[in-house]
DNA sequence: CACCCGTGGTC
DNA sequence: TGACCAAGGGT
């Protein structure tokens, strides 16, 4: 209390709607000014940005506005086909949600997405973000969308030290406070500009902040500190092998993966038992049919959220099993239309690789380039 | 609340 | 190289 601070200012919205206006990101979702908001495609993006990065989320946003341009097509679409356009961006519960989320829009709400956040939370794959962010950026109310940016931003030009999670109460109300009736939703998105550009979670760029002179971290130079997290759990090196099966008419064994779980609904390539470590030594065991299974040198490595994954390939070819349940088999020059998690293109890449050299791979390559910055 | 759920870029 | 983290939601 008798420790000298320097002065601090209140943020206003003004001042980042000022920046906003000059630095605005050009996204492809975004509208030019002026333009009428779409909130199927508000909806779209936003699911599509969960825990997504805005370059990774680029190229499948215009993939599906260009296969499904209204909610309706969307709903019509079979679920297998919105998996495998979904196919390589990850979190596959959300393709899931988005097309059960289309289907309650268009079969019981007319077409029309709920207008307000309360109507949008009950939504499949709505949370309390996305409802905030689409009320506010397509709907024009005066919601606040708290994402990860705007957590970082307002812990530190309020000074909050509080430890994540326990904080979001806080940093949510002070958020709200701040959004203006004009504007909310250029407001949303200019809080997360700020978040994505200046206010980084590493070494941000303060002297160019337009909340400099209201930011509390940076009075007291503590910015990089906010917000505090609590430590990450380690992620357990778990082992698998998978199994590439080739018939002699040039066609190969795909299996469809069970609907919920991890990459639940997915098409790919044979594997044991994602949920415990399986020795190579007794991986042979969980083939899906008894048969000259050949390991190949070298090993696969993929990374989940919670734990590490180290995948031995196994292959047979001129197979003439049947395939068992929830399986099929696929012309090899059909798999880039399959639509398999990034973990499974890299297993079909090894065995390609190894059963037909380096221009197999090609089959499997990943259809999406990443988005220009 | 704690855990589950993908992937790729960055430093 | 590996840890961090990205427009989080479901259970």
């Amino acid at each position: 209390m008798s420790q000298r601070r320097r002065e601090t200012k209140t943020p206003h919205s003004d001042a980042l709607l000022a920046w906003y206006d000059r630095h605005r990101r050009r996204l492809p979702w975004r509208l030019a000014p002026g333009e009428p908001a779409d909130p199927y495609r508000t909806w779209l993006s936003e699911i599509m940005l969960q825990q997504t990065t805005v370059a990774a989320a680029g190229p499948y946003f215009e993939a599906f506005v260009a296969r499904w341009p209204t909610v309706e097509a969307l709903a019509e679409a079979p679920l297998e086909e919105v998996l495998s356009e979904w196919a390589g961006l990850g979190y596959y519960a959300r393709a899931r949600n988005l097309h059960a989320c289309a289907q309650v829009v268009a079969t019981d709400l007319g077409g029309a997405f709920p207008d307000d956040e309360a109507g949008l939370l009950k939504l499949p794959g709505v949370g309390p973000y996305t409802a905030g962010a689409i009320a506010a950026i397509a709907f024009n109310r005066q919601a606040a969308a708290v994402d990860g940016n705007v957590e970082r931003v307002i812990a530190r030009v309020y000074g909050i030290d509080a430890p994540m999670p326990h904080a979001k109460a806080e940093i949510r109300l002070r958020t709200q406070a701040l959004v203006p009736a004009d504007r909310p939703g250029d407001f949303a998105q200019a809080l997360m500009d700020l978040g994505a550009t200046l206010c980084t979670p590493k070494r941000p760029a303060c002297a160019l902040c337009p909340w400099d002179d209201a930011c509390v971290a940076h009075a007291q130079g503590i910015e990089e500190s906010l917000p505090v997290k609590a430590a990450k759990k380690d992620r357990p090196l778990r082992r698998g092998a998978a199994f590439w099966a080739e018939r002699g008419n040039g066609t190969v064994l795909i299996e469809k993966r069970p609907p919920k779980g991890l990459l639940g609904g997915m098409d790919g390539v044979w594997l044991t038992p994602l949920g415990r470590d399986v020795d190579p030594a007794e991986a042979r065991a969980h083939a899906p049919f008894k048969e000259r299974w050949h390991r190949v040198a070298g090993e696969v490595e993929h990374v989940f959220t919670h734990f590490r994954l180290r995948l031995t390939v196994f292959t047979a070819t001129d197979v003439t099993s049947f395939a068992a349940p929830g399986t099929r088999w696929v012309a090899r020059s059909d798999l880039p239309g399959v639509g398999m998690p990034t973990v499974m293109r890299k297993a079909a890449a090894h065995a390609l690789r190894a059963l037909h050299g380096p221009d197999a791979e090609k089959l499997v390559a990943l259809r999406r380039r990443r988005a220009r910055t």
